[in-house]
DNA sequence: TGGATATTCTACCTCCAGGTGGGAAATGAG
DNA sequence: CTCATTTCCCACCTGGAGGTAGAATATCCA
């Protein structure tokens, strides 16, 4: 009952840029605000880049940037590229012909929980994570 | 978002079971009856021996057969026994230091849905799969 | 007593998430 | 041009989930 490590991370990432939408961002300075794996992060930052979140560029002053306002960026998108929605169409008891014709024991029940969650996912931004982070930034000052 | 394979293999056997309280099943009819892979299921049951859930007997008239009241056995246990408890206390984000002190963004939306969940798991028997299941069989005559 | 049927054990295998290492290729600064 | 900094691409390693193979051990029954 959690996410991958790897979509964590890509959310921890992707609200940490979203603190300064246009700045552009490298690994290192990642790995070092994060703490997240360094070599990990690179191939995890060119799969946001396919993804179409992110822009890279190369070279010297190089790096990561955000392609869209963070309001308009939510974390079931995050989550879908990364490890993908297929686990949320799961069910619970792990039957293949559960569905609202032929329900399981817990197919209403979980149906519900499920929905939910995916809904909180749908409902928040980067944006609205990030200003939470600065929130809690400026109460630690 | 969901159980381990194996979690959902243990639900789906011991709710067998527990059609017939008393009977003694061996691997090899809750293979035929149910589909999950021979050897695995050996293992599994093997777990569930020791984690007390079943009862093993060995040789001619042997096989495994529950130790409690399927109304006393409910499905966190089963799941805290295949695959432990630990990933309904992780944050959503990944955060360590995530805590009611120190809370994440979605630390109590999250909270919400994981205890919903949680006890959603707690309140399910294995008598209560069984009758649903009971009742499906029936409707299908 | 011997065979048939059952659990039990050890050892492997494949696949994937997570993580590491070495070096390419691109690009701006000096 | 040269060099440092960056993304990019390659191969590899580890641990755990899921799955398979073969034999050892225990028990009933004829």
């Amino acid at each position: 009952m959690r996410l991958l490590k790897t979509s964590e991370y890509a959310i921890r990432v992707l609200s940490h840029m979203a603190r300064n939408e246009a700045e552009r961002y490298s690994v290192s300075s990642l790995h070092r605000a994060l703490g997240i794996p360094y070599k990990y992060l690179g191939r995890l930052m060119r799969k946001l880049t396919k993804a179409g979140l992110v822009d890279a560029a190369r070279g010297k002053t190089g790096g990561y940037v955000i392609t869209r306002p963070p309001g308009s960026i939510h974390l079931i998108e995050i989550v879908e590229a990364v490890e993908g929605l297929e686990d949320f169409d799961h069910c619970i008891l792990g039957f293949e012909a559960c569905s609202s014709d032929q329900p399981c024991p817990l197919h209403d029940q979980w149906g519900v929980q499920r929905d939910s969650i995916r809904r909180m996912l749908e409902e928040a931004s980067l944006e609205d994570l990030a200003l939470k982070f600065e929130e809690e930034s400026e109460a630690s000052d």
